[in-house]
DNA sequence: ATTATCTATAGATCTATAGATAATGC
DNA sequence: ATTATCTATAGATCTATAGATAATGC
């Protein structure tokens, strides 16, 4: 979405992204919100970031919680894509966990804010953000359909997915900081996630290098 | 903190913690602070929830924030505590650790209201919270320390503790969707942490025991 | 006299709507 | 005519202060 042809021109400057005043808006809110949170994020100091009037950023979303659940869901899709396709790999799962980790860790380092901190806000509880909280969910069973697959115990699985979504998940927290893990970290990650479900030696050591390979076939 | 001997009564009620009011305001704002967020929830959603009128809040804090600042630090000292007398012991580094991780667990899974959560509020980052950010730090030393004296190597203890204390906060994240971790739960987030930290086998299995002990003597 | 509460309110927000305006498109 | 912006503002907050009030303590 480039530049509107239409309508009024802005009393100042232009477009900060270059990519149009709904991105404008969403890039402004993504640091306001992970920054400051949500309610202390007003709609005025979203538009001055945007380089509009507070009035106009009604002209693109009805009411401001859509703005969080556009960001909300536009965090998530990347990463239940790379999911979706891992899942549906015959390939030794604990490889696919592992892609799915580094792939993971990439997506919440990568871009300008800290966006997987969105979902750490109070407010994602509220019922205007179910549609987010569903795609999660997916997320998070596509983690432990994988780890089950590992051959971890089912009755081990279940926490065994929750600790290695805690150990990509933290990559969220390192950023609040300003750290940002490195393509390096990224495996060290995902290793450290084979080590927790307790997978053999061997296992492991064959995932990670089977994993960098699934990782090249989904570019 | 029995209730107040002196000054007008209440209009409605009574005590809800029957601790005094000071006890009533954390107790409702570590409630509506983890729910709703800082900003959203109001002075006088907070008074309400204590039984007292919105202005009578000020007479115990001079500022909101300084309820906030109030519950993150009676958070984070009890286990400042526990971390305190495990570094000044002279035994098995890697049982230490294990020890911390479970009181670090139980710490965050007791109590009712999910108050670890309070720290992933993005209002903390304000230089207002700055005391409590200090004390939050020397936790985090000691977590590094420890690692550091199980003998992982220096260039990968600093990621190692922060694996350590993401698979321990894990807790917070649960406890948002209302899972509490049992006692065995405890055990099992602290053995993952020395999975992580690929201890030899056997250096885990004596520090799960070895660690338990030096828990009773914590008592 | 001291204390802890109360009522009332000033002043500063903040969200969302109404309606005007200044472009382009046809 | 359509569109995207603008200005202006209604109405609903929300924080913190001022000063009154109703207890106990001495």
């Amino acid at each position: 979405m480039a530049a509107a042809r239409t309508g009024r021109p802005r009393a100042s400057g232009s477009s900060p992204t270059g990519q149009g005043t709904r991105a404008d808006v969403l890039a402004a809110a993504a640091e306001l919100f992970c920054t400051r949170g949500f309610a202390s994020a007003s709609t005025h100091a979203i538009a001055d970031a945007a380089g509009i009037r507070q009035a106009s950023l009604y002209h693109h979303f009805e009411r401001k919680h859509d703005v969080l659940l556009a960001l909300l869901l536009d965090t998530v899709q990347p990463s239940l894509d790379v999911a979706a396709r891992l899942l549906a790999m015959d390939d030794d799962p604990a490889a696919r966990l592992w892609a799915l980790c580094v792939s993971d860790v990439r997506l919440l380092a990568s871009g300008p804010h800290n966006v997987g901190a969105l979902y750490l806000l109070p407010e994602v509880s509220d019922e205007r953000f179910a549609p987010f909280r569903e795609r999660r969910s997916e997320l998070e069973t596509t983690y432990r359909t994988l780890v089950a697959a590992c051959g971890v115990p089912a009755d081990r699985s279940w926490g065994g997915a929750q600790l290695v979504l805690a150990l990509v998940e933290n990559v969220i927290l390192q950023r609040k900081r300003d750290i940002v893990p490195t393509e390096a970290d990224a495996a060290e990650i995902a290793a450290a996630a084979l080590r927790v479900l307790d997978l053999d030696r061997d296992v492991q050591e064959r995932a990670a290098a089977r994993g960098a390979e699934l990782l090249t076939m989904l570019d």
